[in-house]
DNA sequence: CACTGGATTCTCAGGCAGTGAGAATTATTC
DNA sequence: GAATAATTCTCACTGCCTGAGAATCCAGTG
């Protein structure tokens, strides 16, 4: 009875947990067991292990889903919570002006994170696109995190992304020059990357209004039609919701 | 070298998740150990192990934090994610009308677990609120889902808080006379027993439109000035946003 | 620059938590 | 009521996890 795969407890329970996404909101557990390449009476206890402890439910009709108390856990104090707490309201502002995809995303292990999403109000696709991941060189959004980062953050990133250096941008050129126009503007915008016909707009939030060193901690963002009408405002309306997201961040270190 | 304390590894990193709330957002790894009562060699491991896994964070300055990957498990499928997104429009509406407190809340483990939390909007005290729980027979978003259960819930629960049984309210005296009157009227208003001058309004957010057994599963909730002059609309406004609440969730059972 | 206190990692033997194939039991279907 | 699937139980076995203590790293501080 060796345990041929030598991962630990610790390793499973995440691998169930990431199993389940928006698609896949419950699996019974013979799947489960199949997907996360687990022993199936193995997968039953630690199943029933979780449920217990309400990281998992188990609905009615036998299936799996993720628990209440995840959700919890994660909501109570997790930073992209908070980061999203504070920033709704100017999201919501953008949003009411344009009509149009919102959205917040902050970088995390070399990728992009939606934190939130607000879609049209009346479009009928809301599928929730929160927590979705995507290259940092293929989204403003991306492109304006990255820009504003630390030289060595960015070396790195190059480093383990050997095709990103390589990329080249309609109207900018390589990335490097990408990143050298976004910090002298501002802002990147642009056409066409995620879908024909669409524009994507994002500019930086900064860890603090005004400094040496300032970073980017987040981002702001919308996706508009390419002869968007009102396109002239969208930069201008990003950077103030921007500069009121850093000063709402700013003054609350810790309520105590 | 005997495990004095019987817990599991599993145990234990549930521990120290639960000792981040709103308040304690960040810990040096010395007072977790303590909080948790974790050997504190040992919660450096596990520290460094979540860590790797970004469950939790390591701050620059050595305190630990949770970390991107949990909020994005739970994020990206757990049931008060969906409920929370699809409830958005409707509590956004409420909360444009009347300008107060809005609520959703669900109920877990015989409590009340509140998803999410829109603020007034000049509110400076926006402090996440969402994640909180409180007792059941103490708040009307809590009684309104209570009265919409099966009986076997409802007999379960008082058996498990006998407080609750003797539990008398102002208006409609015993508990069993208020769940009566709630399921007559269908909705629920308290006045002040969260505060002094204010009066909480919920109303039960229903599986199914109609049907012979219609169970809550949510609540819509606002909390108003004891003299709030539109009281009188306060319960009509909080039926519609249900009503369409249920009427978005129950179409869409899975996109596939 | 040595000194000091704290934070962090490493070491290592030993025990028990976790394992998983298979049997046993319980739902479910036809 | 047989057949099938879902779920739990059994039970040796083993290697993951344990945790005190030593060792190392890291600011300050005088």
């Amino acid at each position: 009875m060796t345990t041929s795969s030598g991962d630990t407890v610790l390793d499973r329970v995440l691998r169930i947990l990431s199993a389940f996404d928006a698609r896949r909101r419950q699996l019974s557990v013979a799947d489960l067991a199949h997907v996360t390449d687990i022993p199936l009476a193995t997968a039953y206890r630690l199943v029933s292990k979780l449920s217990a402890e309400d990281i998992l439910t188990r609905y009615p009709d036998g299936t799996i889903g993720l628990g209440m108390r995840l959700w919890e856990l994660a909501a109570r104090s997790s930073p992209a919570v908070s980061l999203r707490t504070a920033a709704m309201p100017f999201l919501d502002d953008v949003q009411a002006i344009f009509r149009q995809h919102t959205q917040l995303s902050v970088l995390d292990d070399n990728e992009v994170l939606v934190v939130e999403r607000l879609s049209s109000r009346n479009s009928v696709v809301n599928q929730a696109t929160v927590a979705t991941r995507m290259p940092i060189h293929t989204v403003s959004m991306g492109l304006v995190q990255l820009a504003f980062q630390p030289p060595h953050v960015i070396d790195d990133y190059f480093l383990a992304h050997a095709n990103a250096a390589k990329m080249t941008y309609p109207s900018s050129g390589s990335i490097t020059t990408t990143l050298a126009q976004i910090r002298r503007e501002g802002f990147s915008m642009l056409d066409g990357m995620l879908d024909d016909g669409t524009t994507g707009a994002a500019v930086p939030v900064f860890n603090t209004l005004r400094g040496k060193n300032r970073t980017a901690i987040a981002a702001i963002s919308v996706v508009v039609p390419e002869d968007f009408e009102q396109r002239a405002a969208v930069i201008p309306v990003l950077m103030a919701a921007s500069r009121g997201l850093a000063r709402a961040l700013h003054p609350v270190p810790e309520t105590e």
